[in-house]
DNA sequence: ATGACTGCAAACATTTTGCAAAAGG
DNA sequence: CCTTTTGCAAAATGTTTGCAGTCAT
């Protein structure tokens, strides 16, 4: 059977790129990761056997693949696995944590957006965030 | 009756803040633009007799209090005038165009969100963002 | 073998900070 | 007045670029 890695390097590999041990290492890192994160996050996680030129240059490379999938959750762009999932985010504006969930609605709401914009032709991928306090926060207020 | 400028400076002090030159012509500019703007670009639309730093400091707190809003439509940070009314937008990926489009069903999806999400006490705000081609840029490829 | 990829150094850009002077209420 | 706000200069961060050497295929 395919070890995780394994897996991982077939799907860089299919997304046209070469299976090399800075990629893999950020891939399998932002798979594993809970919720998205910067750029500055995933280098330090990576360790500084990957440099943070590099990590740049994958995640940018990785997000036009749509191996990862970007968002800005108030505290600037952040990344996370595109594989893991289709979902939205709700973030607390002040402890900044950040939940996830979904949304069956969503090819609905496409629909009727293009039908709305004429001019545009396709849809290629979607960002969802709510913005609010959690439970804890707004007790504190 | 109240001039553009006075009912902006109206607001503008309802959200506490004092009705200053630099605070106008931010959102007189962003009440008028048609699309989202970078910091960059409403520094250099209001002008040199604005300072960049006075300008990331007028946009940082307008958006803090809600005046604008921001979000990432791939090129960065940008913000819109909040008062133009509640809309989402869909970006050409290619040629960076931004269209407006609205969107009936987000109470109900904030319900939901909520629903799924325990933990989460109340939403304040909300970006959504949709990505492709337009038409003119899909018939280019 | 050979083109894709990475690391390093340095250029470049963006954002933040501190403080004295200016301006709003 | 008296506090908030601004402009300016400078620091601190963040991001991009160029290129020689390395690695995946």
């Amino acid at each position: 059977m395919a070890s995780e890695e394994e897996i991982l390097a077939k799907e860089v590999r299919t997304a046209g790129f070469r299976a090399t041990t800075p990629r893999l290492a950020v891939l399998i890192f932002l798979k594993g990761a809970k919720y998205p994160l910067s750029i500055q996050r995933i280098a330090k996680a990576v360790g500084k056997k990957v440099d943070q030129v590099t990590v740049y240059r994958i995640v940018e490379a990785f997000a036009k693949a749509g191996l990862v999938s970007q968002s800005d959750l108030g505290e600037g762009r952040v990344y996370e696995y595109a594989g893991n999932g289709d979902h939205h985010h709700m973030v607390c504006t002040v402890c900044k944590r950040v939940w996830d969930f979904t949304d069956e609605g969503m090819g609905k709401l496409i629909q009727q957006a293009l039908k709305q914009t004429r001019g545009f032709a396709e849809v290629k991928s979607h960002s969802l965030e709510l913005f609010g306090l959690c439970k804890l926060c707004a007790a504190k207020i």
